[in-house]
DNA sequence: TAGATTGTTAATCGATTAACAATC
DNA sequence: TAGATTGTTAATCGATTAACAATC
């Protein structure tokens, strides 16, 4: 009895869920109130049983036979499962463009991300603003996330620099590390680290493309 | 017999190969010659058998018992795998933040992308120049892409207009798409689609924080 | 009622890990 | 030789898909 982790989400329906949410906030537009699970997989060329478990484990609501799922109420589900309504607190290291990106995209605030600081470990930089934020020298790392309990950092450093910001990080109290240096970061056990390498999915394209052709001809 | 997909690089093998090839690098500049899967995987945390797996499923040359794989055959193997020695030429739409920070990397080239022009659905940025590249109207993408047999298309506009982008680039003859908007794209089976999707991303990080700061108070 | 859709159990698939003999 | 390391076969694990009874 209360072995209930029965239908955990997976990382996989994870990373389903924002595309989820996409269809379903169209159907929220056209003033739907009801979807099948056989509706949206057919829409994200998903299994429909991949979907219906999809939904079953995020739903704080059954789904209705014949009727389907509450478009709302999942929703709900998920935006709270991805943490939409409450941001996290992070900080950014690096000034390049990615930062730069990082910074203008206005978009993830709503998605659980608020940026209360930057740094470069490049004194060029420091004191100027990027989209409103000052930028910091690297030294103060730390000693900030320390004060600020700041439990995300976001690496955009060189690949050569990117194992001592982690360090600094590490050593300010951050949890989870968003990693768009192309390096492997070694890291204690409890802290997650989401790699997010351009050139590596860049090259994945590239060897997918290759083999595409070559079967093709 | 005659059955040789033995040892075929799986999907998640090839997300590795990136990292092998980081750590490959650092033992070429340090002049060490040959190196043993346990090694590597030591140093990317990573089973073992994994890693020798993978690096017989790339390596020309096989792995001798005590002294393990060739560093160069390795990294030549690799690259050869991920086509960084011949890039494949690309366009670009969109003129955001994200198409800056893809166009000021000159990095890419070395990876097997080489963007031969940019797009813009707003009239406003057309005609001026990132990083040299020129920015033209979208309504040129197909026939450029057909005109000069590009097959590969990066996609950066917003969400709304992402489909009619990927439907233009489809038209080209573009057979993959890199696309960094957030929602999902409608192509024809033969098309590859690799979502980057930094939202998705985000909302994976910060639900796994979550969760771990729950299971650790 | 009939039929679409759900929820659940079982089968399949693919990738990782374990075990172990072969080899330099 | 002894021992580290390879290559391969078998076991495990996790996720997807199939099958089917339950239900509105």
């Amino acid at each position: 009895m209360y072995e209930y982790n029965k239908n955990a989400v997976t990382t996989q329906a994870l990373h389903r869920m924002p595309y989820y949410i996409q269809q379903l906030r169209i159907l929220q537009n056209e003033n739907i109130e009801t979807v099948s699970a056989p509706r949206i997989a057919e829409r994200l060329n998903l299994n429909e049983v991949q979907v219906r478990k999809d939904f079953a484990a995020v739903s704080s609501v059954k789904g209705k036979p014949k009727a389907g799922f509450s478009v709302s109420e999942l929703l709900d589900n998920m935006e709270e499962l991805l943490g939409y309504n409450n941001a996290d607190e992070a900080v950014l290291v690096g000034t390049g463009s990615i930062a730069h990106a990082i910074l203008a995209h206005e978009g993830f605030q709503n998605y659980g991300l608020k940026i209360v600081a930057a740094f470069d470990t490049n004194t060029d930089g420091i004191g100027s603003e990027i989209n409103g934020i000052k930028i910091l020298p690297s030294d103060k790392i730390s000693n900030l996330c320390r004060r600020m309990q700041v439990h995300i950092g976001i690496i955009t450093v060189p690949a050569q620099q990117a194992q001592v910001v982690c360090d600094q990080l590490v050593a300010g109290g951050v949890l989870a590390i968003w990693n768009f240096a192309p390096v492997h970061l070694s890291v204690p056990d409890y802290i997650l680290v989401q790699n997010e390498n351009l050139v590596a999915s860049l090259a994945m394209l590239s060897k997918h493309l290759k083999q595409a052709m070559k079967t093709k001809i």
